[in-house]
DNA sequence: GAATGTTTCCATCAGTTGCTGGAGAGAAAT
DNA sequence: ATTTCTCTCCAGCAACTGATGGAAACATTC
């Protein structure tokens, strides 16, 4: 039952947000009392971090997914096979991009105790993408630039309802619409990046890890 | 008074979005009534559209204002000028990027009439970034990179108060950080594709207007 | 200065919200 | 059989929500 809360939660949550959703609403999409929902979960606010918290937990679990995929693959293949997993991914399940991009003006917040997942979510998928060396230790121009492919894609995910009538297309093309426009927008200044990283390091030691060998299409 | 309560509605709802926001909050901001608000704004979903309708005003004003300012300079220059005007822009008003953000997931949504806005404010700028050499008629991936390149500034200005503490930096650091990781993100790829189309034009007929001729750093 | 129109506030409404006490239902342990 | 424990629901609370009617304050016109 405890489960069932939490997963319609997340569907309700990550579909009003957290002050546009109320606990009856949950209650009634599980069929049961709100008494039964207070007693397994406590507050509202508690529901609602144990949400953000599973949904990071899905998160990390495929990144790692994917970063187990990619090994091996020259980069841009690398990138190409992480923004169309991802993209899918998030498709699939959009309440997690939809809960990322509310918690960044969440005025909810009291410091979550979450939030040291981030960091390491962010590390793994750059020491994947051979930006940095160090797993643990990133740079803030490392940081920033996984924060900034993320949220590209989370904001294609979660106004998908807003922007299919804009652009006046159907989900069926959208999607793929998506995938190419993240690839044409990210692969290149990584690429760029890797080919500079790789000269400087050519020029002092082994070129070895980084870029494996390939240029621009 | 109209005005005071418009623009205090705007921090408002940019601040905690439609629900988090109660019509109280925003007439004790004003320091009146919650009668006088009704009886100029009516409720709270009228203001509310009209608060969406001033700011997206106010955007396509600086975007016009970023296309005069950029025209006859070289497209990595434009870019450049373009992203930062944009970024600085977004930082001193952050409710506009909040609000175009939670615009994303309103369940609110009752087909507003203003969203013939958005295909208008990309053209002129896709328009001026040489993306398109038709203003008004805009293929769906260049619409696609416009948005992609906004939510990526708009991201950033509604989560600073998340990134900040994460990445460890003050304010001060943290807006140069963004304007550096927007250049080096968005940039290449459209150098990239100006060169395509600039060899592909050249090899039809005159090669204006596009590119004015420059190459990467 | 009387009449008219505009703007503001006070008091109040009905409905909703988060949340709880207490009473059972059902199973497990004694 | 009784006690104990876990779970579920009903009923209801106090606070808050969006919204309104009507009385004053104020300004404008005649």
């Amino acid at each position: 039952m405890k489960g069932r809360i939490l997963e319609a939660a997340r569907r309700i949550f990550g579909e009003y947000g957290f002050h546009g959703t109320t606990t009856r609403m949950i209650a009634q999409e599980v069929g049961i009392d709100i008494s039964t929902l207070y007693y397994h979960w406590g507050e509202k606010a508690d529901l609602y971090e144990a949400v953000v918290l599973d949904i990071y937990e899905d998160l990390r679990r495929k990144l790692s997914e994917v970063e187990r995929a990619v090994q091996g693959k020259p980069l841009a293949r690398r990138m190409e096979i992480a923004l169309d997993t991802m993209t899918e991914y998030l498709f699939e399940h959009p309440e997690i991009s939809n809960l990322i991009l509310f918690r960044y003006f969440a005025k909810t917040r009291h410091a979550s105790p979450l939030d040291f997942r981030v960091p390491e979510l962010m590390g793994n998928i750059a020491y994947s993408m051979g930006l940095v060396a160090d797993k643990k230790h990133m740079p803030v121009d490392a940081r920033m630039k996984m924060l900034a492919v993320m949220n590209t894609i989370h904001s294609f995910v979660s106004g998908q309802n807003f922007f299919m009538p804009l652009l006046d297309i159907d989900r069926e093309t959208y999607l793929p619409q998506v995938k190419e426009t993240l690839k044409f927008l990210l692969i290149p200044p990584f690429l760029d990046l890797a080919g500079r990283i790789k000269v400087k390091k050519a020029g002092e030691k082994k070129a070895g890890e980084i870029g494996a060998g390939n240029d621009r299409s």
